[in-house]
DNA sequence: GCCAGCACTCACTAGGATGGAGTGCCAGAC
DNA sequence: GTCTGGCACTCCATCCTAGTGAGTGCTGGC
């Protein structure tokens, strides 16, 4: 590592991130030939990009000082380069920034949320699966997380047998629900005086703020009810039920690795929601929009790449997607089909919370 | 077909089912050992097998009149025997019927449904990663139709401009949702007076059956909120919304396949819910606890075998349990898994509902 | 009806040979 | 200096060629 920097200060002067416009271009070809046919990239190949009006064995030559940059490797000696880490890291940032939605996606985008109606967890599970279409990757939708929405309503439904439903409804039109017991006696009346107990109690606070303390009705029967009541809605302010994640398209690791082991790996790590939405809030609280490699610290995943996307609404963030490819996945599509849906799917949310 | 059917009926005149007592064992010993060494088993291995004490030879006689009858091939000559469907359809019905969960087992289910609680379909959810954990294939957990629930309650809750949530509680203690837009110039007042009209009109009957014309109020403001009210819980009732689908363990789809191809198609499968839905529906139709290979109709599937397990209710069917794995999953375990995990599931759900 | 023995088949593996895509290096041209 | 054509070299991928061994089917004898 110190050698490189050390060489790279000695060879690169004006900067860190600054390659030679032609090395640029020419990793920019390797980066992108690669991302589209899996294989090596030799310097035959790459003389004709744009940028790259030199001879193969410049070319060579320049591939080789990547390779000393640490952009690229072989594979083996006598095949061809591909991209490292770092090299994509550098095409991230500094080459395919300018990817646009191609007009076909554009109107699948159009299409889709013309048409997305009904509740809203139906809508970012279809979500994932219109991302997955587009890009051809893994797509993850974490719901909006309900922190900070006020409770709107809050009932009470006997459903028998000393048995009643809490329904809570927030103001950005979650629903949460939650079975609790009663005791042996409570009857219509002890449950309607003990909704509105609960109503009156909660009514316009967030479920985090819910105190747990209810003045006494007087009415044991039902005291005991609306603790019961207060301590499911405290409970479900601090689950993080509200973190909903909606993974589509997860049938896009098998056509990405041929090897199965890693197919399996990256849907074992799938089928963890907590690890899967903690991931991305971390690459997010980093400040990255894609993490590559190893970047991000789960092991498993170190042949993949991750593209992450805020969803705000009015400014205030308000659920994350997230695009899980190989490395050599197509960022910038994934970027801009993530940027494109994210801000469509916030402006919906918005709509409905308005 | 027919041909298969003609010969049977020459080769075993006692009956379809019927094989030798020592052709039923080498069977039996074939197919056992083929799901846990997924190897062609060769007539060496299944000398030692209990009710065979014959040599070799004749193994491999009575082999080759299995293979004759259908219920075994070889990859290619000189290697050893695999059952073909059929062979594990006889296994299915006539041997490994008897299969129970180890202790460990037992004790993994009794503590996930002893610690069990919260939402359903979060328990249903997990129901799922158990079932995967316990057999190793890729379990799906159908919740319960809610078709012949009753409604006990409906709830509007204002969302702000214009907005408004549609809030059903079924009987069963499910919750459904829905938004719809108001008019202008509806306040508190009109939403909760179409409120009470909406509960008058939909309270106890179920979703199918609420009619589509309500009396009108007098106050044309009412009568649109109620009107799309009763829209939605209509709309409710012919959605199958209801037959929710948890797929837990499609990890393990990478396990028992090495063909990546293979992996992809099934995970496709997977990820249509409607598909797999009404695919378990159709196996239970026709009368079957496990379909293997192409007996359902699906192609993708064809390497695949599926049990099936209706989870009843106080003797009313609610919901459905199924396995996949590969043709040579572990049939008794599957098999056993299910009807535990099932029975308890419904005893389970009987508790919420009763 | 069962079994030991035998000839046979054929996937699997290892060990060369070949070809080609690709490299690094160098001397000469601009 | 920088670029280029030419050249020798490397090493993967492919093909072929045995050789091996697990497994078979068959047959004649008990």
């Amino acid at each position: 590592m110190p050698t490189v920097d050390d060489r790279r200060s000695e060879t690169a002067p004006q900067g860190d991130a600054d390659l030679d416009a032609r090395k640029a271009a020419i990793l920019n070809a390797v980066v992108t030939e690669y991302i589209g046919s899996a294989q090596p990239v030799g310097s035959q190949h790459v003389v004709d990009a744009p940028g790259v009006s030199v001879s193969s064995a410049t070319v060579r030559s320049d591939m080789a000082a990547l390779e000393r940059d640490g952009y690229l490797m072989q594979p083996h000696t006598s095949a061809g380069r591909i991209p490292t880490d770092k090299g994509y890291r550098f095409f991230v940032d500094h080459l395919g920034g300018t990817g646009s939605l191609d007009p076909g996606g554009r109107q699948q985008v159009r299409r889709f949320f013309d048409h997305a109606h009904g509740e809203i967890e139906q809508m970012l599970e279809r979500t994932s699966g219109l991302l997955a279409d587009l890009t051809d990757c893994t797509a993850m939708v974490v719901g909006p997380s309900h922190d900070s929405a006020a409770v709107r309503s809050v009932q009470l439904v006997g459903l028998g047998h000393r048995l009643a439903l809490v329904v809570v409804v927030l103001a950005d039109g979650a629903v949460q629900k939650q079975t609790i017991d009663l005791p042996e006696d409570a009857d219509e009346a002890v449950l309607s005086e003990a909704g509105g107990r609960l109503v009156a109690h909660a009514l316009g606070s967030t479920l985090a703020q819910v105190g747990a303390d209810v003045a006494p009705s007087g009415n044991p029967k039902v005291d005991a009810v609306v603790a019961s009541g207060v301590a499911v809605l405290r409970a479900l302010g601090v689950s993080d039920a509200g973190d909903q994640l909606f993974v589509g398209g997860s049938s896009r690791m098998a056509v990405a690795f041929d090897a199965v082991d890693t197919v399996r790996s990256v849907l074992t790590i799938l089928e963890q929601q907590l690890v899967v939405v903690s991931l991305l809030r971390d690459i997010l609280d980093t400040g990255l929009t894609v993490a590559i490699g190893t970047e991000h610290g789960i092991e498993p995943l170190a042949s993949c790449a991750i593209v992450v996307m805020p969803v705000s609404v009015d400014g205030v963030e308000a659920g994350t997607i997230g695009l899980l490819g190989p490395t050599r996945m197509n960022y910038p599509l994934a970027l801009a089909a993530a940027r494109v849906v994210g801000d469509r799917l916030g402006q919906r949310l918005g709509e409905a919370a308005r």
